[in-house]
DNA sequence: CGGTTCCTTGACGCATATCAATCTGTGTGG
DNA sequence: CCACACAGATTGATATGCGTCAAGGAACCG
């Protein structure tokens, strides 16, 4: 095995003992360490370098790709030069995870945006530890839940919300994910591909960040502030409400206002 | 066990020994009789009626369902009345299999179409089968992978694509669905369901299938006939091209005409 | 500094949503 | 069997919101 996958497993370890989780389910969630042994004993660690396709739309999936650092996003080209990116991804996450079950061809290209280093698993064997590890083969299903999840959440912004509707919920979940007691949120991504995750030009995203403002929404280069702790309350849905401590409480806004809406009928 | 159930058991074992498999993954694959049998001990057959809300947004799900007649479709309402429609399921495919593992709460409405019957398997037989039963975890896998694969080409077509292009791309997925050797395809769906899956009005829709007619595609209520085999070649893709017999050979126009368009760079 | 990349702002046109009217098919009751 | 009602589909007229094109500004880097 790779010295630097023995220090990943290490880390990993380690980092099991301190129960750190943020909630984001893993590949390695729970696994014994000899089948995380198993499991890692053909993989590799790569650079990736920002810029550079790491997969191309078609191409056949040899490896389920962890990113231990850097980002990476995937998107698919129309042949008339549009381009549409499906998910945009940071350390701890996963991809192509869905086509070594299903098609073994990428639906999308992958493409790094910021350097760093990934954790590649040759794909025979994630699908011999899948069917061989129940608990390997739980993990999968819930990321791939997860991932499903997100993209009807994609679906629904595109068909049934505006712009700045969609540019709030984007925010929004930032907001949970990285912690709702920060009054700052970073932009993980440059706003371009941000506009085209939501499905919307880079103009529009810019009028956008002004329309929103107004709401108390302010946006200074890459940093994002809140004018109060409700001021993104207005985007709130369901999903998201569900993972929101004053969900369904006299504190929520949305919940006190318009108690009952998502429940007609 | 219900009777039903067993009538189920009994066809999905005559039919898997006749080697029937429409290439749609399904619930029960490869599972040995047994498994079978533990898989559906706890489950139900349930009669739905058209036009009836199976499950609703943001509920707890109980059960992962089996379409076995009948039609469904998954959407999500926005606050302001707009629908957007993730799925549309006839028989043989499974809702809800995706919030067992992550969630817990439906993320969309569940509404039959056509009335039919249902299998319902209880989420806690689904989720301890998936920990015992590595086939049927795997099973779970591809299913998902497909589910979100559709997502990905959804999401893709209504950010990138004009009306007319994700009418013909629609139109597409089904002529290779229902066997490509046909030259007459039926809408499994009333249009309007159709339109606001795929992002449109119906008004639109309607004007789309105007244009579309141009190009030899006609649709006479709720059948559509092809001018000639080729006459959706125009909206084929990558995905889809890798499904059809003439891909990339020279009986492909679309090959033909414009190899290696995809590949740029 | 000058060059590049990204973001912003403005002016404009078009495509699609919206609103409204008509048409078609289907089922129902007299 | 016809008249009627109703839902869905179509067609037309209008409006508007977003994309497109073009120019200007801001940050970054050699």
């Amino acid at each position: 095995m790779e010295k630097a996958i023995e220090i990943f497993v290490e880390d990993l370890l380690r980092r099991r003992k301190a129960h750190r989780d943020d909630g984001i389910p893993s590949l390695f969630d729970g696994l014994s360490e000899p089948n995380l042994q198993t499991l890692l004993f053909s993989s590799h660690v790569v650079e990736i370098e920002a810029g550079k396709e790491i997969i191309a739309q078609g191409d056949d999936v040899a490896y389920v790709f962890h990113i231990l650092g850097g980002s990476v996003k995937t998107q698919r080209f129309s042949s008339d030069g549009k381009e549409s990116t499906i998910r945009m991804l940071g350390a701890g996450e996963t991809f192509m995870e869905d086509s070594v079950f299903f098609g073994y061809k990428s639906p999308v290209h992958a493409i790094a945006v910021k350097s760093g280093r990934m954790l590649i698993i040759p794909a025979e064997t994630v699908q011999r530890r899948a069917l061989t590890d129940p608990q390997f083969a739980c993990n999968l299903l819930k990321i791939l839940s997860r991932h499903y999840k997100n993209a009807i959440h994609q679906i629904d912004s595109i068909v049934a919300k505006s712009p700045v509707e969609r540019l709030g919920y984007y925010f929004l979940k930032l907001h949970m994910e990285q912690g709702s007691d920060s009054m700052e949120i970073a932009l993980p991504f440059q706003k371009s591909t941000i506009a085209n995750h939501l499905g919307i030009t880079p103009e529009t995203f810019s009028r956008a960040l002004a329309q929103i403002k107004k709401m108390g929404i302010d946006v200074e280069q890459d940093k994002l502030s809140l004018r109060d702790a409700y001021a993104l309350c207005h985007f709130c849905d369901l999903d998201i409400g569900q993972s929101c401590p004053h969900f369904n409480t006299e504190r929520c806004h949305l919940c006190a206002d318009e108690k009952g809406r998502y429940r007609q009928a």
